[in-house]
DNA sequence: CTTTCTTGGACAGTTACATCA
DNA sequence: CATGATGTAACTGTCCAAGAA
Protein backbone atom coordinates (compact mmCIF):
# COMPACT_ATOMS: atom_id res chain seq x y z
CA UNK A 1 0.00 0.00 0.00
CA UNK A 2 0.80 3.78 -0.56
CA UNK A 3 2.63 5.04 2.24
CA UNK A 4 0.13 8.03 2.84
CA UNK A 5 -2.70 4.96 3.66
CA UNK A 6 -1.25 4.45 6.53
CA UNK A 7 -0.45 8.31 8.13
CA UNK A 8 -2.89 8.82 10.88
CA UNK A 9 -4.38 12.50 9.34
CA UNK A 10 -4.63 13.39 6.21
CA UNK A 11 -4.49 17.20 5.44
CA UNK A 12 -3.81 17.78 1.47
CA UNK A 13 -6.17 17.08 -1.33
CA UNK A 14 -2.54 16.23 -3.09
CA UNK A 15 -2.35 13.02 -0.24
CA UNK A 16 -6.25 12.45 -1.20
CA UNK A 17 -5.07 12.34 -4.79
CA UNK A 18 -1.84 9.76 -3.93
CA UNK A 19 -4.01 7.20 -1.98
CA UNK A 20 -7.15 7.34 -4.56
CA UNK A 21 -3.84 6.71 -7.33
CA UNK A 22 -3.17 3.83 -5.22
CA UNK A 23 -6.28 2.44 -4.87
CA UNK A 24 -8.84 3.61 -8.05
CA UNK A 25 -7.32 2.25 -11.23
CA UNK A 26 -5.86 5.07 -13.75
CA UNK A 27 -9.02 6.65 -15.60
CA UNK A 28 -9.74 5.77 -18.91
CA UNK A 29 -8.37 8.30 -21.00
CA UNK A 30 -8.69 9.93 -25.01
CA UNK A 31 -6.09 7.58 -25.56
CA UNK A 32 -7.68 4.59 -24.11
CA UNK A 33 -11.52 4.87 -24.67
CA UNK A 34 -12.36 2.45 -27.03
CA UNK A 35 -10.47 0.02 -24.60
CA UNK A 36 -12.33 -1.66 -21.51
CA UNK A 37 -11.99 -0.15 -18.00
CA UNK A 38 -9.41 -0.88 -16.24
CA UNK A 39 -10.17 -3.05 -13.15
CA UNK A 40 -8.49 -3.64 -9.63
CA UNK A 41 -7.77 -6.68 -8.68
CA UNK A 42 -9.72 -7.20 -4.69
CA UNK A 43 -6.81 -9.54 -3.50
CA UNK A 44 -4.30 -7.45 -4.59
CA UNK A 45 -5.30 -4.31 -5.35
CA UNK A 46 -3.42 -4.71 -8.48
CA UNK A 47 -4.18 -2.77 -11.49
CA UNK A 48 -5.87 -5.51 -14.55
CA UNK A 49 -6.42 -4.88 -17.86
CA UNK A 50 -3.30 -3.04 -17.94
CA UNK A 51 -3.16 -0.58 -21.55
CA UNK A 52 -0.15 -0.18 -22.59
CA UNK A 53 0.16 3.76 -23.84
CA UNK A 54 -0.50 4.19 -27.71
CA UNK A 55 2.05 4.94 -30.17
CA UNK A 56 1.41 8.12 -30.24
CA UNK A 57 1.84 8.78 -26.58
CA UNK A 58 5.05 6.93 -26.30
CA UNK A 59 6.50 9.05 -29.32
CA UNK A 60 5.52 12.31 -27.71
CA UNK A 61 7.02 11.16 -23.85
CA UNK A 62 9.98 10.00 -25.67
CA UNK A 63 11.04 12.93 -27.80
CA UNK A 64 10.53 15.11 -24.38
CA UNK A 65 12.43 12.37 -22.63
CA UNK A 66 15.10 12.84 -25.18
CA UNK A 67 15.28 16.70 -24.30
CA UNK A 68 14.79 16.32 -21.06
CA UNK A 69 14.91 13.12 -18.56
CA UNK A 70 13.02 14.67 -15.90
CA UNK A 71 10.04 16.84 -15.41
CA UNK A 72 9.01 20.14 -14.06
CA UNK A 73 5.72 19.66 -12.04
CA UNK A 74 4.12 22.11 -14.21
CA UNK A 75 5.59 20.52 -17.53
CA UNK A 76 4.21 17.14 -15.94
CA UNK A 77 0.89 18.71 -16.09
CA UNK A 78 0.87 20.08 -19.05
CA UNK A 79 1.99 16.98 -20.30
CA UNK A 80 -0.14 14.78 -18.98
CA UNK A 81 -3.36 16.80 -20.11
CA UNK A 82 -2.04 17.23 -23.79
CA UNK A 83 -1.55 13.29 -24.08
CA UNK A 84 -4.74 12.49 -21.79
CA UNK A 85 -3.10 11.33 -18.75
CA UNK A 86 -3.30 11.24 -15.16
CA UNK A 87 0.25 13.54 -14.04
CA UNK A 88 1.08 10.26 -12.04
CA UNK A 89 1.27 8.14 -14.83
CA UNK A 90 3.52 10.49 -16.75
CA UNK A 91 5.77 10.69 -13.54
CA UNK A 92 5.70 7.11 -13.43
CA UNK A 93 6.50 6.70 -17.23
CA UNK A 94 9.44 9.32 -16.75
CA UNK A 95 10.62 6.97 -13.64
CA UNK A 96 10.34 3.94 -16.01
CA UNK A 97 12.37 5.38 -18.39
CA UNK A 98 14.88 6.36 -16.43
CA UNK A 99 15.19 3.29 -14.99
CA UNK A 100 15.50 1.85 -18.74
CA UNK A 101 17.99 4.23 -19.27
CA UNK A 102 20.27 3.77 -16.72
CA UNK A 103 20.29 0.02 -17.17
CA UNK A 104 21.23 0.29 -20.92
CA UNK A 105 23.81 2.94 -20.21
CA UNK A 106 25.28 0.56 -17.20
CA UNK A 107 25.44 -2.35 -20.41
CA UNK A 108 26.98 0.09 -22.64
CA UNK A 109 29.86 0.75 -19.84
CA UNK A 110 30.18 -2.88 -19.38
CA UNK A 111 31.08 -3.55 -22.97
CA UNK A 112 33.17 -0.89 -23.23
CA UNK A 113 34.95 -1.73 -19.62
CA UNK A 114 35.21 -5.59 -21.15
CA UNK A 115 36.76 -4.40 -24.57
CA UNK A 116 39.43 -2.33 -22.74
CA UNK A 117 40.35 -5.33 -20.90
CA UNK A 118 40.86 -7.32 -23.67
CA UNK A 119 43.02 -5.12 -24.90
CA UNK A 120 45.42 -5.00 -21.69
CA UNK A 121 45.07 -8.53 -20.97
CA UNK A 122 45.91 -9.14 -25.24
CA UNK A 123 48.94 -6.60 -24.67
CA UNK A 124 50.17 -8.29 -20.99
CA UNK A 125 50.17 -11.68 -23.07
CA UNK A 126 52.64 -9.79 -25.57
CA UNK A 127 54.94 -8.68 -23.46
CA UNK A 128 55.04 -12.01 -21.53
CA UNK A 129 55.91 -13.83 -24.79
CA UNK A 130 58.32 -10.89 -25.66
CA UNK A 131 59.92 -11.41 -21.82
CA UNK A 132 60.17 -14.88 -22.19
CA UNK A 133 62.03 -14.64 -25.44
CA UNK A 134 64.44 -11.93 -23.79
CA UNK A 135 65.05 -14.69 -21.18
CA UNK A 136 66.46 -17.82 -23.52
CA UNK A 137 68.29 -14.81 -25.51
CA UNK A 138 69.97 -14.64 -21.70
CA UNK A 139 70.80 -18.15 -21.45
CA UNK A 140 72.14 -18.64 -24.52
CA UNK A 141 74.20 -15.96 -23.36
CA UNK A 142 75.41 -17.14 -20.00
CA UNK A 143 75.73 -20.97 -22.13
CA UNK A 144 78.29 -19.59 -24.44
CA UNK A 145 79.71 -17.20 -21.79
CA UNK A 146 80.44 -20.47 -19.94
CA UNK A 147 81.41 -22.46 -22.76
CA UNK A 148 84.02 -19.44 -23.53
CA UNK A 149 85.95 -19.43 -20.28
CA UNK A 150 85.87 -23.03 -20.80
CA UNK A 151 87.38 -23.40 -23.91
CA UNK A 152 89.98 -20.36 -23.81
CA UNK A 153 91.33 -20.45 -20.36
CA UNK A 154 92.21 -24.09 -19.71
CA UNK A 155 89.97 -25.19 -17.24
CA UNK A 156 88.77 -22.28 -15.99
CA UNK A 157 85.37 -22.59 -14.76
CA UNK A 158 82.37 -20.33 -14.26
CA UNK A 159 80.55 -22.52 -12.16
CA UNK A 160 77.35 -22.36 -10.47
CA UNK A 161 75.46 -20.89 -13.49
CA UNK A 162 71.98 -22.52 -12.14
CA UNK A 163 68.83 -22.49 -13.35
CA UNK A 164 65.17 -21.99 -12.14
CA UNK A 165 62.20 -23.16 -14.16
CA UNK A 166 64.45 -23.89 -16.67
CA UNK A 167 65.69 -20.62 -17.22
CA UNK A 168 68.88 -19.27 -16.61
CA UNK A 169 70.08 -17.82 -13.39
CA UNK A 170 73.25 -15.54 -14.67
CA UNK A 171 74.73 -15.19 -11.08
CA UNK A 172 78.32 -16.58 -10.72
CA UNK A 173 78.15 -18.11 -7.39
CA UNK A 174 81.84 -19.00 -7.54
CA UNK A 175 85.05 -17.83 -8.60
CA UNK A 176 88.75 -18.46 -8.54
CA UNK A 177 90.25 -15.81 -6.03
CA UNK A 178 92.48 -14.11 -9.10
CA UNK A 179 89.19 -13.28 -10.83
CA UNK A 180 89.76 -9.51 -10.54
CA UNK A 181 92.98 -9.59 -11.70
CA UNK A 182 91.64 -11.30 -15.02
CA UNK A 183 88.50 -9.52 -15.07
CA UNK A 184 90.70 -6.42 -15.42
CA UNK A 185 92.02 -7.62 -18.56
CA UNK A 186 89.22 -9.22 -20.15
CA UNK A 187 86.75 -7.33 -22.15
CA UNK A 188 83.80 -8.55 -22.73
CA UNK A 189 81.77 -7.97 -26.51
CA UNK A 190 78.20 -8.17 -27.10
CA UNK A 191 76.66 -7.73 -30.44
CA UNK A 192 73.43 -9.38 -32.08
CA UNK A 193 71.70 -10.24 -35.12
CA UNK A 194 68.38 -10.33 -36.10
CA UNK A 195 68.08 -14.52 -34.34
CA UNK A 196 70.67 -14.37 -31.63
CA UNK A 197 73.10 -12.32 -29.28
CA UNK A 198 76.18 -13.48 -29.03
CA UNK A 199 78.77 -12.79 -26.32
CA UNK A 200 82.58 -13.31 -26.34
CA UNK A 201 85.53 -11.88 -24.57
CA UNK A 202 89.32 -10.85 -25.67
CA UNK A 203 91.95 -10.63 -23.36
CA UNK A 204 95.80 -9.44 -22.62
CA UNK A 205 97.19 -8.29 -25.53
CA UNK A 206 94.61 -8.58 -28.07
CA UNK A 207 92.35 -6.65 -25.22
CA UNK A 208 95.07 -3.73 -25.30
CA UNK A 209 95.11 -4.10 -29.04
CA UNK A 210 91.09 -3.87 -29.65
CA UNK A 211 90.58 -1.33 -26.88
CA UNK A 212 90.05 1.33 -28.93
CA UNK A 213 88.46 -0.04 -31.61
CA UNK A 214 85.81 -1.50 -29.34
CA UNK A 215 85.33 2.13 -27.60
CA UNK A 216 85.35 3.93 -31.04
CA UNK A 217 82.85 0.92 -32.00
CA UNK A 218 80.79 1.70 -28.97
CA UNK A 219 80.78 -1.74 -27.98
CA UNK A 220 80.65 -2.79 -24.15
CA UNK A 221 84.04 -1.44 -22.82
CA UNK A 222 86.89 -2.44 -21.09
CA UNK A 223 86.34 -1.52 -17.55
CA UNK A 224 87.45 -2.78 -14.43
CA UNK A 225 84.22 -3.88 -13.45
CA UNK A 226 84.12 -7.29 -11.94
CA UNK A 227 82.81 -10.25 -13.71
CA UNK A 228 79.73 -10.58 -12.42
CA UNK A 229 78.62 -7.15 -13.04
CA UNK A 230 79.45 -7.41 -16.78
CA UNK A 231 77.21 -10.12 -17.31
CA UNK A 232 74.53 -7.87 -15.11
CA UNK A 233 75.07 -5.17 -17.16
CA UNK A 234 75.16 -7.22 -20.51
CA UNK A 235 72.00 -8.54 -19.57
CA UNK A 236 70.22 -5.20 -19.07
CA UNK A 237 70.43 -5.67 -15.53
CA UNK A 238 72.40 -2.57 -14.24
CA UNK A 239 71.21 -2.74 -10.36
CA UNK A 240 73.29 -5.60 -9.04
CA UNK A 241 71.20 -6.49 -6.08
CA UNK A 242 68.71 -7.44 -7.78
CA UNK A 243 69.28 -11.23 -9.02
CA UNK A 244 67.42 -12.41 -12.49
CA UNK A 245 66.04 -15.14 -10.19
CA UNK A 246 64.16 -12.38 -8.71
CA UNK A 247 62.83 -10.90 -12.12
CA UNK A 248 61.70 -14.70 -13.13
CA UNK A 249 59.58 -14.62 -9.87
CA UNK A 250 58.19 -11.23 -11.01
CA UNK A 251 57.12 -11.70 -14.17
CA UNK A 252 56.67 -15.26 -14.01
C1' DC B 1 17.19 29.08 16.30
C1' DT B 2 16.23 24.20 16.76
C1' DT B 3 13.33 20.29 16.46
C1' DT B 4 9.66 17.66 14.62
C1' DC B 5 6.37 16.63 11.24
C1' DT B 6 4.58 16.55 6.58
C1' DT B 7 5.01 16.31 1.85
C1' DG B 8 6.64 15.29 -2.64
C1' DG B 9 10.01 13.55 -5.72
C1' DA B 10 13.39 10.13 -6.92
C1' DC B 11 15.06 5.59 -7.00
C1' DA B 12 15.67 0.40 -6.69
C1' DG B 13 13.27 -3.47 -6.69
C1' DT B 14 9.01 -5.98 -7.52
C1' DT B 15 4.53 -7.35 -9.44
C1' DA B 16 1.10 -8.04 -12.85
C1' DC B 17 -0.20 -7.99 -17.27
C1' DA B 18 0.06 -7.89 -22.54
C1' DT B 19 2.32 -9.55 -26.36
C1' DC B 20 4.87 -12.54 -29.17
C1' DA B 21 7.43 -16.55 -30.86
C1' DC C 1 -4.02 -23.87 -27.56
C1' DA C 2 -0.34 -23.74 -24.07
C1' DT C 3 3.78 -21.89 -22.58
C1' DG C 4 7.91 -19.38 -21.58
C1' DA C 5 10.35 -15.03 -22.53
C1' DT C 6 10.21 -10.25 -22.78
C1' DG C 7 8.67 -5.50 -22.29
C1' DT C 8 6.41 -2.28 -19.58
C1' DA C 9 2.79 0.12 -16.63
C1' DA C 10 2.13 0.40 -12.03
C1' DC C 11 3.23 -0.47 -7.20
C1' DT C 12 6.07 -0.67 -2.77
C1' DG C 13 9.38 0.73 0.44
C1' DT C 14 12.91 3.86 1.44
C1' DC C 15 15.61 8.03 1.40
C1' DC C 16 16.16 12.90 1.19
C1' DA C 17 15.28 17.84 0.87
C1' DA C 18 12.24 21.60 1.68
C1' DG C 19 8.89 23.94 4.13
C1' DA C 20 5.59 24.62 7.85
C1' DA C 21 4.33 24.36 12.69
Amino acid sequence: MCREVVMPQVQHNKTIDRMELCAVPIEVNSFTSNLEPLKISKKKNKVKNKRRFSEEQTRLLESIFESDSKLEPRKKMQVAEELGLQPRQVAIWFQNRRARWKSKQVEKDYNILRAKYENLACQFESLKKENHFLLIQLQKLSTVLEESYDRSRGGYNVSGISTKDGYANSYCEAKPSNLQEQSENTTFILSEDSNSINLSYIVGQERQERHELLNMGNQIPASSKSTEKMIYEAAGFSNQPYSISQWLDFWT
